[in-house]
DNA sequence: TGTACATCAGTGAACGCGCGTTCACTGATGTAC
DNA sequence: TGTACATCAGTGAACGCGCGTTCACTGATGTAC
């Protein structure tokens, strides 16, 4: 099996095959109730071999957690590349969002888990990310039409509500097939349309403070 | 200790006290990697014990739901007692959230934890129940001044986008403390506020579709 | 090109431990007479 | 009120099992000469 191969070649698909498993079997529960040994089955290596590529389950949960957010900021980029422009946002972010989860199911799943249950050291690391989407987001806000007048906290403040909402869309989207995801798709953007039209008639609107 | 306890009075109170267990348990991880005899230990009885009183830890994960929205449902009672206008919504209701996550603040935690990680009965038994709730919360929005027009689809689609943001405030507000508590609940405030203005401007306003 | 040695991914036995579940039990509470 | 029996919450021993981790190992790949 092993005849020519190289070493370091070797080593890198073990790697995989172990972050993948991981990853399939954490969905079935989740990461702080898989066991070392489950992975090691899974990917058909005795359980030893597993620490020859992390040094724990936390660590391999962190790897995850870096993987998942790799891709998921990939998307992001892509969303941000456009213009801000209002109209472009509402009929755009959501598609891309909903893409990226369909290309990334795994990924978005492991986050909408493990970001309430699972291992202390991932739930941090998961919440910190989102705390630098939430920033970067703020600042795109700042370029939109109608938010010249709004402070720092503002935008960050109506950062937060997006991201609430775009986490909750992807992890109701994760766990749908069928017709129910273009349904889904259809609800989100009409949310995302509600939250922005008010945020944007907040300010320059009637409303008290 | 038992010595002139009634029967029924001592076995009801150690159900309690494994409930009371179970919960404070699984708040340091999640239900699903809890054991029996972790449970047992930290109530003071033989694991055997268990079994007088639920099935499997499954069952006991049901009950836990079945406490924790009891005490939700009797809050959302108190929120939508007074009159449904405009104003007193955004003033009251995150008031009552936030004193009542303090209030049951386990309970809170159980919910949001267990939604995305819980055995897979206890996921589908809380998914349920925002459903529920999510109905409830579209009655009360068709009373509101300015959703007279509103299709039920429309409505459905608001409520779920703010059960989405309450659930995620609730999330924080349980692992927070002090100054951070009123900062939380100030920025839900201001939340609920750009919700409500945009759903409202939304049918009369000048959005597309 | 050929040989001798180093590296190191993966092996397999072994360990002590906590797990869920079974079973026969104990002894206080409850009930029938 | 007193006695004999039933109930049943909690006990404690035992089971087979999967767990994380240790350790000495094997044998193919890599390297120095």
């Amino acid at each position: 099996m092993s005849e020519t191969t190289p070493r370091g070649e070797r080593k890198e698909r073990t790697r995989r095959a172990i972050l993948d498993a991981a990853l399939r079997l954490a969905g079935e529960q989740t990461l702080a109730a898989l066991s070392l040994r489950q992975v090691a089955k899974e990917v058909g290596v005795v359980p030893t071999a597993f620490y020859r590529h992390f040094d724990s389950l936390d660590d391999l949960g962190l790897a995850l957690v870096d993987e998942s957010f790799a891709s998921l900021r990939g998307m992001l980029r892509e969303v941000r590349q456009g213009a801000p422009a209002f109209n472009w946002i509402i009929d755009n972010s959501i598609d891309v969002v909903a893409a990226h989860a369909r290309e990334h199911r795994a990924h978005f799943a492991f986050i909408a888990r493990e970001r309430g249950a699972g291992p202390t050291v991932v739930r941090e690391e998961i919440r910190h990310q989102f705390e630098l989407f939430e920033r970067e987001l703020a600042a795109d806000l700042a370029l939109l039409p109608g938010t010249d007048t709004w402070t720092r906290e503002d935008l960050q403040v109506l950062a937060n509500l997006i991201v609430t909402q775009m986490v909750a869309f992807g992890e109701q989207f994760v766990v749908v097939r069928g017709d129910a995801e273009e349904q889904l798709v259809e609800r989100a953007r009409r949310q995302l349309r509600m939250v922005l039209i008010g945020a944007l008639s907040w300010r320059s609107g009637g409303a008290t403070s």
